[in-house]
DNA sequence: CATGTCTTGTGAAGAATTTCACAAGAAGAG
DNA sequence: CTCTTCTTGTGAAATTCTTCACAAGACATG
């Protein structure tokens, strides 16, 4: 195969729901090689992506065109140009912010390193577990973060201290030079707008599930 | 106070966009609570939930008219209204469905008790756990779910476990008559659609991420 | 009681996203 | 080479969601 001369930008706002189809259309796409398929169409896409196939094509047609007409996508090419259009060709340096439970399970979350997002350190303001290791990595000190940073070059901040602390520790994490954040504080974070956040909140989906079960309108999913 | 006659019921679809805004809203106002406010106008509920004075009134017109032109809205009735709204008035029962480290983070994870989420019983296929306590609540054998669940009648079940068991798991839990999931495993779930699912996929975050990192077309959040 | 300030609730406008529907390309069969 | 079958890529239509903008209500003050 010859390498692809890769033009995944457009220089047009792609919304954020197409890019989380995006992502998921690549699981969809990777377990459809595990299992020797050589190509996909639209429509078997959207099936598993849980979406319709206009959607698949329409998605895909921001980024360039893809498929062959009569055929479908060729599954690992178009394995690798979704994984250029969302920049997992390269490894991101993850710092895990907050040693409790959350931070701690996260460290050895598979779906991290599978990805190419690689955890260099987890931070915690507790002495008693400052020096352990948790799973291969070590829990630095709070402290030493912004130090570390500055050598390391960190991508991603995941935040996973309680909700009290999560706006502090977004400002060190910001001025410490790191540009993405991932929040898993039940709080809303405020940051300068060149800083991307994601927020993660448990409590937020479940509400959703008891809103569902209490209106139920049949919906699917 | 009198007891509100609690009409949080409109025949109306409601998007899910603004069900996740509701339970952004009550949090700002149970901070507020906490800070000993009475009052709060559309604009400062903007303002700590990330969007619009305009965008909070029409989330909150969709089910009735809680506030008081000029002085903004009363907080403890609009928490109450909002928890209505929610659903939260009663406890909602949990099954844990795979007690690995994120399993077991979720047992303890304050967020959940704190609105009325009560976990029974955490299930796994693993002979050597099955029996021992996490944070209070037993783990117990996957076998026994459905016949617990006849008994205890669930209403919600978190499912986390590895992808690949994900679906089976997912079968399982909705022949066990439980009608919503909450689906940590990063793989997709088909059930029928009668039952809701919610997925939170960690690895698809952060992809989201790396996605505005590689287009840093600035967004702010 | 009249006046001024403030903030809601809501139609209407605007923007964004999804779905429709079909022309056009690709491959295989005859 | 022609015909049939299949499936993409994409303008246009439809739908959904957000923002605008303003009339109307509520309170305080003099």
């Amino acid at each position: 195969m010859t390498r692809s001369p890769a033009p995944p930008a457009p220089e047009k706002h792609i919304a954020e729901s197409t890019v989380r189809r995006l992502s998921l259309y690549l699981r969809v796409l990777e377990q459809a090689a595990a299992r020797g398929q050589q190509t996909l169409s639209s429509d078997a896409l959207a099936e598993d992506g849980g979406t319709t196939s206009a959607q698949v094509r329409k998605d895909l047609s921001f980024f360039g065109s893809f498929g062959k007409r009569g055929r479908g996508y060729d599954v690992a090419e178009l394995v690798s140009q979704i994984s250029d259009i969302l920049g997992l060709g390269r490894e991101w340096k993850v710092y895990i912010v907050g040693a409790g439970k959350i931070g701690a399970a996260l460290v050895s979350y598979r779906g991290f390193s599978q990805r190419g997002f690689r955890v260099l350190g987890v931070y915690d303001n507790n002495p008693q577990i400052v020096g352990r290791m948790i799973d291969g990595v070590g829990v630095r000190s709070m402290s030493q973060l912004e130090h570390d940073a500055a050598r390391e070059m960190p991508d991603i901040a995941v935040i996973t201290v309680p909700a009290e602390h999560a706006q502090t520790v977004a400002e060190l994490v910001v001025s410490a030079g790191i540009r993405a954040i991932m929040n898993f504080a039940p709080a809303p974070i405020h940051v300068p707008s060149t800083v991307t956040v994601k927020s993660v909140n448990m409590a937020l989906e479940l509400e959703g599930l008891a809103y569902a079960l209490v209106h139920r309108d049949a919906n699917a999913s």
